[in-house]
DNA sequence: TATTGTTATACTCTATAACTATA
DNA sequence: TATAGTTATAGAGTATAACAATA
């Protein structure tokens, strides 16, 4: 059995989190990392997205690119790539589908032919327009479960992180 | 619905094209997608956790692992692996390698010799603690950069939401 | 030569299937 | 037969490296 010397409880008791069945009690400061919250509901949130991305026709990569190119046109695949995150290899069959699918236009830049011109079409505006309707809309409903206290900042606090782990 | 800074703008810039659906929803959402906030997080917080972890000697499997043994000892090791969401096969070498230091132990349950009691050693705890200390001591440091108010709100509200994406 | 995009290859991670041992 | 654990294999996802086009 183990020995629960109540010595080592330093700092660091941990958490009893997604036991199912029994309410926490967080009466006491100690904390679960913050990753292992983050992550998981990064996951859940990511499963949450995936039969809505279905029934829109999308893929998560390719529903975050056009997310990336709506906010303004960008110049190179490279940039795109890096404002997502991902290796320039890895959007290229994203930009095929879209592409050929009339979602986005990929032209040549007069300018330097190396580079395309990346833009969204009207139908690729929509879809996205509608896909992240439908996304928040679900979102909406978990936020729902917040008390109205925390939920404010909490999107201020997510938001502020995220958008601090862009430059560190 | 605070109003914000200019930066948002730029997300906010929907230029909907005169959707002439159903105006009802004047919630034109200006913030991002829970899940581009929460997803990316993840990945910064991983990514401040993996020096940690390397100087610790541990791997994250490895390191999730000994979070939820401490919790309370687990009788098989397929309970384990569905308490850190993994595959029962994905957690076998990193049980190898833990023992094979000393630092859980695994022993055929007397009563049925199939399963194996999982139990931390001293050594493991020891570590975890010090691995765990670490790991929050850098988010604390991330933390300190929210304004006090949300920062209560935001813990708050993202232990909720991950108790919650447990049980459906 | 350097850069953009593309293709081909290799690597990492993960899951599926088959095997051993206990029951 | 069924279950816990293990091993071996195959698959998905990703990154690395080589290539073609343009500058």
């Amino acid at each position: 059995m183990a020995e629960n010397t109540a010595a080592d409880a330093s700092t660091a008791a941990t958490p009893a989190t997604a036991t199912p069945g029994s309410p926490s009690h967080p009466s006491d400061p100690p904390r679960p990392d913050l990753a292992a919250m983050v992550v998981p509901l990064g996951r859940t949130l990511m499963a949450a997205e995936q039969p809505i991305l279905d029934a829109h026709g999308l893929t998560m990569w390719g529903y975050v690119v056009l997310l990336h190119l709506d906010e303004k046109p960008i110049r190179t695949q490279a940039a795109l790539a890096e404002a997502v995150r991902a290796d320039k290899t890895r959007i290229i069959p994203v930009l095929d589908d879209l592409e050929a699918r009339g979602l986005l236009r990929r032209q040549p830049d007069p300018e330097d032919r190396r580079a395309r011109l990346l833009s969204l079409t009207a139908e690729g505006r929509h879809l996205r327009d509608a896909t992240q309707a439908a996304i928040q809309e679900g979102e909406e409903h978990l936020l729902a479960r917040l008390p109205a206290a925390d939920r404010e900042g909490f999107l201020r606090g997510l938001r502020t992180l995220h958008d601090l782990s862009g430059q560190p």
